[in-house]
RNA sequence: CGGGGCGUAGCGCAGCCUGGUAGCGCACCUGCCUUGGGCGCAGGUGGUCGCCGGUUCAAAUCCGGCCGCCCCGACCA
C-alpha cells in the first residue's frame, strides 16, 4: 500500500478524552475513531491488525476445534430457559421485533451453543465436541472506558466444549490452555496465567490469561519465587502469625464521639489501624452476616460469596441499625446474636478495639475468641507483601488486563437446556461443558500497553498492520524514489506486508509518523542510495544499520523470522 | 446510579467572571521556497459556540432544562 493513497489519519496531539497509552496511541495512529461511548470505528490500520490477530486465533483454534457462526440476535426464550434473561439485568441489550417479541443482543453464547448441542447430539460416540466462533458480542457496560479496553461492542473468540465426563473436560480444558499459549505467544505478548474465580455457578476450575498493565482492571497476586499467581478475587495469603503479646485486660466501653471510620478512630485513639477490628454488616438474602477483618485490610466480597454460597451485599444504613443497634462506624461483634465471620489474621491478636454497638462508643481490650466466637474464614483481600500461600515468600500485587479466560462450567447449562446423549449402556447422560473466551481487541490493546514509548508503539510483525514501512526521505529525488519503489516491489513479491511512504512530506513528519503507528521495521531510503545503501531500523530498539539495497529482502526476511520467538512473562 | 470535570473549526486550546455579533496554534487548500526528526514566507477554506427554552435592544458569555463525552466509585460473564 502507498501511504499517499491510504486513510491513515495520524494526530499530533491526543484527543483530550484519552488517558491510557493504548487509547491515546490507537487514536493518534489513526487505528480507531470513537462513534459513541464504548463504540469505535476500526479504520484501515486498526482493522488490518485485528484481522491478523483473528487469523492467528483461527489457525490455532482450528487445531483443536470446529468453527461455527451463531447469531448475535437471540430470542428471549432461550435466555429465559437458563434463567439468565433476568440475571443479566441491565447489562443485556434488549429489543423487540415487529410482532412485539422480546429479543436481545448476545453477551455470550453458552445458551445458544447448548441449544444447538441439545438438538444435534444424540450419542456418546459424538463426544467430545469443541465448537468455536469469532463473533461480535454486545454488553451494555455501566461504564465503558479506556478506549478499546472496556467497550459495548467487541469481537470475541468464544468456544464451548461438550464432554462425556470430568476426565474428558480436563482434556478439552488442557487443549484450550495450550492453544491459548500458542496464540498469545504468536501475538508477541508477555502474559501470565492465573487462577481465577470460578463463579457462583459451581464451576470447578478457571484460569485467566493476563497482561500486566496499569491500565488493567484486575489485580493479580503473584510470587516471583515459586510461580504462584492468582486473581486477588480468590488469592489467599499464607496465615501470618505475627508474634504479638497477649493482653488479658477486660473489655471496656469508652466514648469516641463522632469517630466513625477506621482512620478517624485510629487518629482519635492513637492506635494503629491493624489493632482495630473492621466490622461490616452484609446481607446474604435476608440474613445479616457480620464480617470482621483487620482494620488495615479489606473485605473480599468474592471470597465472602464463596463462603456463604450466595452473593452478599453491604447492608443499608437502616438494616445496620436494626440488626446491631448502632449506625455504621460503631458496629462490633461483642454481644451480637448473628452469624459472625472473621478473618484468621485476627485470631492471634488481643487487646483490640471495635465498635460497641452504641453510637459514639467503642470497646477496647477486646480479645477475639474470648469476647466473641466467630467462624474463622478467609475473607480478606490479599495485599502486596503478604506471604505466598505456597512458599511463604512475599507476594506482589499488580494490575493486569484480562485477554483470555478458560472455564470448566460443569453441567449448569447442559442441564438447563436439557442436553442429553445416550452412553455406552444406553443410559441418558448430561454432557459436561467448558467455555473459553479471548477478547480479540484486547490483544491489540494489551500489546500497545506493553510496547510503547513517548513517540508511539511497536507491534510484533505477526499482528502489525504492516511489517515494514519504506520511508522515502525526499519524494522529489528520483534516485531515492526509484530505489524505494524497487524495494517496495521486491518485498511485496517476497510476501512481506509493506507500506510505502511516498507522501510529499518533510522527512521529520515521515519519521514521526513511522515511529507512531506500530510498524516494527523501517527501511529509510535517503542520500546514501548514491552508494547503493539504505537504512534498516528496528522500532523496538531503534537500532539503525546501513545495508546494500539488494540485501534488503533477505535481511528483512531474517528479522521477521527472529521476531516470532515466543516470550513468556 | 452517586461524586467530579468537560462540550467553541478535524486535533489542542483562548474568549465566558464584567453580554456588543468569534479568535490562536496545528491540520487542510493555492503559490513560492525547502528536503535526515513534526521547515519558512504569502494568500486562503472551514465554526447554527452540544441542544431547547428564558432574560435582554443585543447571548459563546447570564438563568433554567435536556443531551453527549471523560475520570473516580458502585456494577461487571
Amino acid at each position: 500500500m502507498r501511504w499517499s493513497q491510504a486513510l491513515i489519519p495520524t494526530l499530533r496531539e491526543a484527543p483530550n478524552d484519552a488517558e491510557v497509552a493504548s487509547h491515546i496511541f490507537l487514536l493518534r495512529a489513526g487505528y480507531i475513531r470513537q462513534l459513541a461511548a464504548g463504540l469505535y470505528d476500526y479504520l484501515y490500520l486498526g482493522q488490518r491488525s485485528i484481522l491478523k490477530i483473528i487469523a492467528i486465533v483461527r489457525e490455532e483454534m482450528d487445531r483443536i476445534a470446529q468453527e461455527l457462526y451463531l447469531p448475535a440476535l437471540h430470542p428471549a426464550e432461550i435466555w429465559q430457559t437458563s434463567g439468565r434473561w433476568e440475571v443479566m439485568g441491565d447489562n443485556m441489550f434488549r429489543l423487540k421485533d415487529r410482532f412485539d417479541r422480546d429479543l436481545c443482543l448476545g453477551m455470550t453464547h453458552e445458551e445458544i451453543m447448548a441449544d444447538l448441542a441439545r438438538r444435534e447430539l444424540r450419542s456418546y460416540k459424538q463426544l467430545p465436541q469443541i465448537w468455536y466462533q469469532i463473533q461480535t458480542k454486545f454488553r451494555d457496560e455501566p461504564r465503558p472506558k479506556s478506549g478499546l479496553l472496556r467497550v459495548r461492542q467487541f469481537t470475541m473468540k468464544d468456544s464451548y466444549s461438550f464432554d462425556l465426563d470430568e476426565a474428558g473436560l480436563d482434556i478439552s480444558y488442557q487443549k484450550h490452555h495450550e492453544a491459548y499459549c500458542r496464540i498469545f505467544d504468536r501475538c508477541g505478548l508477555r502474559y501470565m496465567i492465573v487462577s481465577a474465580h470460578s463463579g457462583s455457578m459451581g464451576g470447578s476450575q478457571s484460569h485467566e490469561f493476563m497482561v500486566r498493565s496499569d491500565a488493567g482492571e484486575d489485580l493479580i497476586a503473584s510470587c516471583a519465587a515459586c510461580g504462584y499467581a492468582a486473581n486477588v478475587e480468590l488469592a489467599s495469603a499464607g496465615v501470618q502469625f505475627a508474634p504479638e503479646p497477649v493482653e488479658n485486660a477486660a473489655a471496656e466501653e469508652y466514648a469516641t464521639p463522632g469517630q466513625r471510620t477506621i482512620a478517624e478512630v485510629s487518629a482519635f485513639t492513637g492506635v494503629q489501624p491493624h489493632r482495630l477490628i473492621k466490622s461490616l454488616l452484609f446481607m446474604a438474602g435476608d440474613k445479616p452476616v457480620l464480617v470482621l477483618v483487620s482494620g488495615d485490610d479489606e473485605v473480599n466480597e468474592t471470597k465472602l460469596a464463596t463462603v456463604l454460597g450466595q452473593e452478599a451485599r453491604p447492608a443499608h444504613p437502616e438494616e445496620i441499625v436494626r440488626h446491631t443497634g448502632a449506625a455504621a462506624g460503631s458496629v462490633g461483634p461483642v454481644g451480637l446474636k448473628l452469624r459472625i465471620l472473621a478473618d484468621p489474621t485476627l485470631q492471634t491478636r488481643s487487646g483490640l478495639i471495635c465498635g460497641a454497638n452504641r453510637d459514639g462508643f467503642h470497646l477496647r481490650h477486646v480479645n477475639p475468641g474470648r469476647d466473641f466466637q466467630p467462624e474463622w474464614v478467609d475473607v480478606r483481600t490479599v495485599r502486596g507483601g503478604d506471604s505466598c500461600p505456597q512458599c511463604g515468600k512475599p507476594l506482589q500485587v499488580a494490575k493486569a488486563v484480562e485477554i483470555g479466560h478458560i472455564f470448566k462450567l460443569g453441567r449448569k447449562y447442559t442441564q438447563a437446556m436439557e442436553v442429553r446423549v445416550l452412553d455406552a449402556q444406553g443410559k441418558e447422560i448430561v454432557p459436561i461443558m467448558g467455555s473459553y473466551g479471548i477478547g480479540v481487541e484486547r490483544i491489540l490493546t494489551a500489546a500497545i500497553e506493553q510496547n510503547h514509548d513517548e513517540n508511539g508503539f511497536w507491534l510484533a510483525p505477526s499482528i502489525a498492520p504492516f511489517q515494514v514501512v519504506v520511508t522515502i526521505v525526499n519524494a522529489g529525488d528520483a534516485a531515492m524514489v526509484n530505489a524505494a519503489e524497487t524495494i517496495y516491489k521486491d518485498l511485496g513479491a517476497a510476501g512481506v506486508d509493506v507500506l510505502l511512504d511516498d507522501r510529499d512530506e518533510r522527512p521529520g513528519v515521515k519519521f514521526k509518523d513511522a515511529d507512531l503507528i506500530g510498524i516494527p521495521l523501517r527501511v529509510t531510503v535517503g542520500k546514501k542510495v548514491g552508494q547503493g545503501l539504505v537504512e534498516l531500523v528496528e522500532r523496538v530498539s531503534r537500532t539503525t544499520r546501513d545495508v546494500p539495497l539488494a540485501q534488503v529482502p533477505t535481511l528483512i526476511a531474517g528479522l521477521l523470522q527472529e521476531q516470532v520467538q515466543p516470550v513468556r512473562a
